[in-house]
DNA sequence: GTCGCCTATTTGATCGATCAAATCAAGGCG
DNA sequence: CGCCTTGATTTGATCGATCAAATAGGCGAC
């Protein structure tokens, strides 16, 4: 048979109905254990296997969701989306979905994106990775009904408690906090915290825990803290007046950083300055930090993607439903790791 | 209206059948002028948009192409791959083309994971990215008239020249030459090679690259070549040991390597040496060597999804079509570019 | 005038599955 | 015995598009 078996194929052999196969695919529990037994047997020995655009058509659901892939930045924290497309694409696939690529310049044009995606029932739902205050991205799903949900707190607070904006996030301050706590615990006197400038939902999050974590100690964060764009040379050129005493405050004998590049900068920063034991930790654990054998705070991406595919299809759920009422917070906030080196 | 308009809609509207609405967006060069543009015009009207899956039910064709997502190696390496993927999927949308993603660990998985897109018509070709020799997935695409194409040449000599084995690669013999000749350029006299440990396809090609540059040049490559497993503390040991002078060799002022990992490695090692004016030349130009300065060898990723676009689907066509016969030789090979730094 | 031919358009069938409603069989109970 | 309920299975319609074949209209040739 130079045909793919079909399902009345497959109700031929079993002898028995066409709905009948197809219950024992999607509601086995309906059908008696000697039919569906014998249906079974049938489905394998004829190799028959679900046409999914078929089923696609008739039940207006995809299996499939859509994530955008950004442009290579050329810089260093591509690696956490890269690893988070990774278990998604892995999860989703337990869980029956799969996983459909898209780019887009700008977010209109990730917005007509949507819209085709959509209306062609190619994905019954979107992830979106960086969301940033005020998105029209959000608005447009809302408003279409279509399920989504992102990685990424929205940082406008007043969608933060809304139930229908599901979203998944990485605690950052505890992060910062637990890289703050090990300098303390390897005897530093002076650490201080190396970030982005504000306001940045994402960057004065990890500055908190770090903040947090000197003041339960009873130490004093004043005069430690620095902020430079995201970019190695900009930390490395911060960082060599700092710690040639050139600045206003104390030379600190370590960093706790808000992304490895910034680490990496620090690093590079100290051994221009000569100074061999400043304690450097980077935050998204990449091939780079790595590589330098820094400590790095590890977003644990196959735990955020997990927690994603839970908040768009349940936490058993094995299809995206957007009539099924949502239990639970509507959020999922995990615990990063300290990866500790050298 | 709730619903989607769908053909029957657009049709009624324009005062047309189905069908010539069909014709407008398959063939409009059959529709007269004047019914073209009125039927454009209900669209547009209308907002509609053809139903992806409802085509491709009655096509038997997806528009899709399926690319396997390698389980995050923790390692370096992984960001030309991810590079590829992205350009892969920008050049696709261009041609209406879509991109899936799916997960293997094993060959044997990756062949189930074959049979679930193609059955279920999920999928139109495959684009493999990490073939090696005797490998049983191209011999099952083949048998199974599945249109695939690989980044990376078959290295086993029997099918590079098969015009049914469709693939593209990089020219890595061309890339250490050109590593090579600058190296010669910037009057160094020892020019070292780092690789991997033979046989390897690729490295074997790499290492090739280097010799013949050296003895255009009139000079020897003995002595002065090194292989290690691809992992940065393996290299950093072995050069360790030549750096001091500890090896047979003479001692090089200048490496090329075969990965960026190898680089790093080296590099590192010359660091502890106190050496400070050791020439490393990586390969892949990773996100390590921009953030380390090193020189690497660019693998245009671009250029190769490019190029496997066409050979899947030819130099213009807009669909994987496995009846048209095939033009040309049925490969491409890019030209990588050095990238210098410092 | 009408026959054939070409082009533009329409009609009916079909792709492979699921939905909604109908049918059938087996008990339970007054 | 007859009626109702429950559970298992079947039947006919449908999702939205394209394919293949049929039809209508215009034009030139005989």
């Amino acid at each position: 048979m130079a045909r793919q078996p079909t399902v009345s194929d497959v109700a031929l052999a079993a002898g028995v109905s066409r709905q009948t196969v197809s219950n024992v695919l999607n509601a086995p529990d309906i059908v008696r254990t000697a039919t569906r037994e014998r249906v079974e047997r049938a489905i394998s020995d004829l190799g028959y296997r679900p046409h999914a655009s078929a089923r696609r058509l008739r039940t207006r659901r995809s299996s499939t969701i859509g994530i955008r892939l950004y442009p290579f930045a050329g810089g260093i924290s591509g690696a956490v989306l890269d690893r988070y497309v990774h278990a998604l694409t892995e999860n989703a696939a337990e869980r029956g979905m799969r996983i459909l690529l898209y780019t887009a310049r700008t977010p209109d044009e990730e917005i007509e994106q949507f819209r085709r995606l959509t209306d062609g029932a190619d994905v019954d739902a979107f992830v979106l990775t960086s969301t940033f205050h005020g998105d029209a991205r959000t608005g447009w799903l809302l408003e279409h009904d279509v399920p989504f949900a992102t990685f990424g707190r929205p940082w406008g607070d007043d969608d933060l408690g809304d139930p229908q904006h599901l979203w998944v996030d990485v605690d950052g301050a505890a992060g910062t906090a637990a890289a703050t706590k090990h300098a303390i615990a390897a005897g530093r006197r002076a650490i201080g915290f190396l970030g982005w400038p504000s306001p940045s939902g994402t960057g004065d999050d990890r500055a908190r825990g770090w903040a947090r974590a000197l003041r339960s100690h009873g130490r004093s964060p004043d005069g430690l803290r620095w902020a430079v764009e995201d970019d190695l040379t900009a930390a490395r050129a911060a960082m060599a007046g700092v710690l040639t005493g050139g600045g206003p405050g104390p030379v600190p004998d370590a960093v706790v950083c808000a992304s490895d590049s910034l680490a990496v900068g620090a690093h590079l920063a100290a051994m221009d300055a000569g100074v061999h034991d400043l304690l450097v930790i980077g935050f998204d654990n990449t091939p780079v930090s790595e590589a330098l054998g820094l400590s790095s705070v590890e977003q644990r991406p196959e735990d955020v993607a997990v927690g994603t595919l839970d908040l768009l299809m349940g936490a058993h759920g094995t299809a995206v439903d957007p009539s099924v009422p949502r239990t639970g917070t509507g959020h999922v906030l995990v615990e990063p790791r300290l990866i500790v080196r050298e």
